[in-house]
DNA sequence: CGCTAATCTAGAACAAGTTTCAGACCGGAT
DNA sequence: ATCCGGTCTGAAACTTGTTCTAGATTAGCG
């Protein structure tokens, strides 16, 4: 089971699966200039060489195919994040260290992450489904990088913390009101509280 | 100085001021039924008394108007706050006090709020001064409450990282995605980092 | 193969944010 | 009081997200 899991729908043929991949793949490429405003779903359409109509069938609102993407693209980042482990002594360095990971990769496409992480901010609650998903994904990045199997209640509180601080340091850097040394600072101060909730023991 | 301060772009006339009035009351009217969607441009300029244009001069976007509402809105809640001081021993429970307040306030007009939550975040970098001011508010608003005059840049920090939980907690409560004890929660977490901020001393 | 229901396409149509424009109006300088 | 530049009005036009429709294609099935 590699984190995969859709919602299990009506399983998809071949060329469906053909699709919704040109989709997503046409929604980041023009994410990827542009951002969010340069996700134009006729563009979109065009660029995956489907109808309108059948591109709102595969996703029903421009948001919903912004989080899918961002769904998409998180599963590709858990992987890579996957395969160095994160560096630090203790548990909140080490989620530290792969959030500032996760955000340099973010610099490189300033954009695509714009479209995204301001699709996932204003999805309403008919998105909610699909933003949970993205969000329990997050989860499951940070869960892995502090090597935690089974948390406490208390460290799923700071981990639940941590997402929101990663979320909404995203968007004051996006829109240009924090610097990248504003989000480290952040980072690193929301990472304590993985000490606070981690009490004695641990080697 | 009681915390007001426009850019002091040109002065404007008794009329003007009574029109941005009118402008800001109507869009709090509609965000208040039917949130984000129903704040429609052109209803407001038909609420307000003034042509769409004239909206459109004062405000430029939508965006725009809804956070100029928002700034409106907590200069309202730091006075209201400001009357009661905090209940708590140390700061962070002040500062959690403080903002379950707030809390309880939005949870009244959970339309409202969501309209200016959503158009807060959603904001670009055209919008960056209002949403900065929105966000000196805010922190004004904690410091208030911690009762703090001089705060060290770590204290700073932590003041930040509650903002952001503060917001992005929020927003997973007005996407039905959180609970009203998980938003408690959650914000009783992030302040504790009041605590670790704050070292020894301090009775 | 031939049928049927579901899916897809092309394109028009609609909704709401935003822009534009010609003319009426207002407030301050002469 | 008159004139001028900036402001306001009313209305149309434009843009992009979303919906709808009629007809072509496709997938699964007897």
């Amino acid at each position: 089971m590699t984190a995969e899991a859709k919602p299990a729908s009506p399983p998809l043929t071949e060329r469906q699966e053909a699709r919704r991949r040109r989709i997503l793949h046409a929604s980041a490429q023009l994410a990827g200039r542009g951002g969010f405003e340069a996700v134009q779903m006729r563009e979109v359409a065009e660029a995956a060489g489907v109808a309108l109509g059948t591109l709102y069938r595969y996703f029903p609102s421009k948001i919903h195919l912004l989080v899918a993407t961002m769904q998409d693209q998180l599963q590709h980042m858990h992987g890579t994040l996957r395969k160095r482990p994160p560096a630090g002594d203790d548990a909140a360095a080490r989620v530290a260290d792969i959030l500032m990971r996760a955000f340099r990769a973010m610099q490189r496409e300033p954009h695509l992450a714009d479209a995204m992480v301001r699709a996932l901010t204003f999805a309403d609650r008919s998105v909610s489904p699909e933003v949970d998903t993205v969000s329990r994904i997050t989860t499951a990045i940070i869960l892995d990088s502090m090597g935690l199997r089974h948390p406490t209640p208390e460290q799923l509180s700071a981990v639940r913390v941590i997402e929101h601080t990663w979320h909404s340091a995203l968007i004051t850097w996006l829109s240009g009101r924090a610097s990248i040394a504003q989000v480290k600072t952040d980072i690193e101060t929301v990472c304590r509280l993985i000490d606070v909730t981690t009490p004695p023991d641990a080697p």
